[in-house]
DNA sequence: CTTGAACCTCTAGCCGCTAGAGAGATTAGA
DNA sequence: TCTAATCTCTCTAGCGGCTAGAGGTTCAAG
């Protein structure tokens, strides 16, 4: 049984993070000591271990609601948590896909600069007529 | 002079964002109709038309705030905006690297899943192990 | 027993909108 | 000129995923 403090240092997760995540229902309700403190068992830090993994992958609270519940029954067939990794990979992609266009357009608005005053400058020229830009964004 | 709805449409952007602009102190308050509906100028749209193309290429609104208000004094030095651009631009390459981290890791977990049920399940097991990541994220 | 760190609950704030309620304004057609 | 449909108004609350702070209680070391 460690305390909230512990478990933060643990798993690398927040303690205003832990509570909330509790208050969202990702974690039950902890034990408590006599004196109203939060007291976790080695369980509940895998759980949260879990949790923290998935967010590091970016994955929504939803979605990992979802795998929990999941991961809760072994014989069910997984292929909603296939679904949901892949899913959300293809979100990835998609925001890759869309950075790496603001990354070209960012990269020749402001390379493109080469005045000294506001009146000549590329950049804000750029912003203010969208016609100067490559492609659509 | 136009409607808020009309000045909507022109620049693609929603009704309730553009009060919100205003509100945020974006875009002065316009002029009012005899029943006190907004009513815009051309002047208002250009502005409202620099604003949504920098919001396209990711700008956070405080960026924004500061490149309007350097727009409006073409005779000084023009680095200011220069250093917006170029340090967005190195935010949105941070976010694609750290993106392309994600997109490797989750392509790696969820083609790894052969399993027919959740306990054998590759992407579960991943997630509550660590150790089984190829690199940290 | 004292002290200081850790913990408690509760509320509010962050960003950039978005949704909805309930009321008033405008405009096109009959 | 009237009516009906469509806009527009203000205001408040909510989204996701936390984070910060106030004001109070509990714990553990010395």
């Amino acid at each position: 049984m460690i305390s909230i403090g512990e478990l933060a240092i643990r798993t690398g997760v927040k303690i205003p993070t832990i509570r909330y995540y509790e208050q969202q229902g990702l974690i039950a309700a902890p034990h408590r000591s006599s004196g109203n403190q939060r007291r976790y068992s080695a369980q509940d830090a895998k759980r949260l271990g879990f949790i923290r993994h998935a967010r590091d992958l970016g994955l929504p609270l939803d979605a990992i609601r979802e795998l929990l519940r999941l991961s809760e029954h072994p014989g069910e067939p997984c292929g909603d948590a296939d679904r949901i990794a892949a899913g959300h990979l293809k979100l990835v992609r998609e925001k890759i896909a869309r950075l790496q266009g603001l990354e070209r357009e960012l990269q020749r608005i402001a390379s493109g600069c080469n005045a000294e005053h506001v009146r000549d400058c590329y950049v804000l020229q750029s912003l203010s007529n969208h016609s100067l830009c490559a492609d659509e964004h």
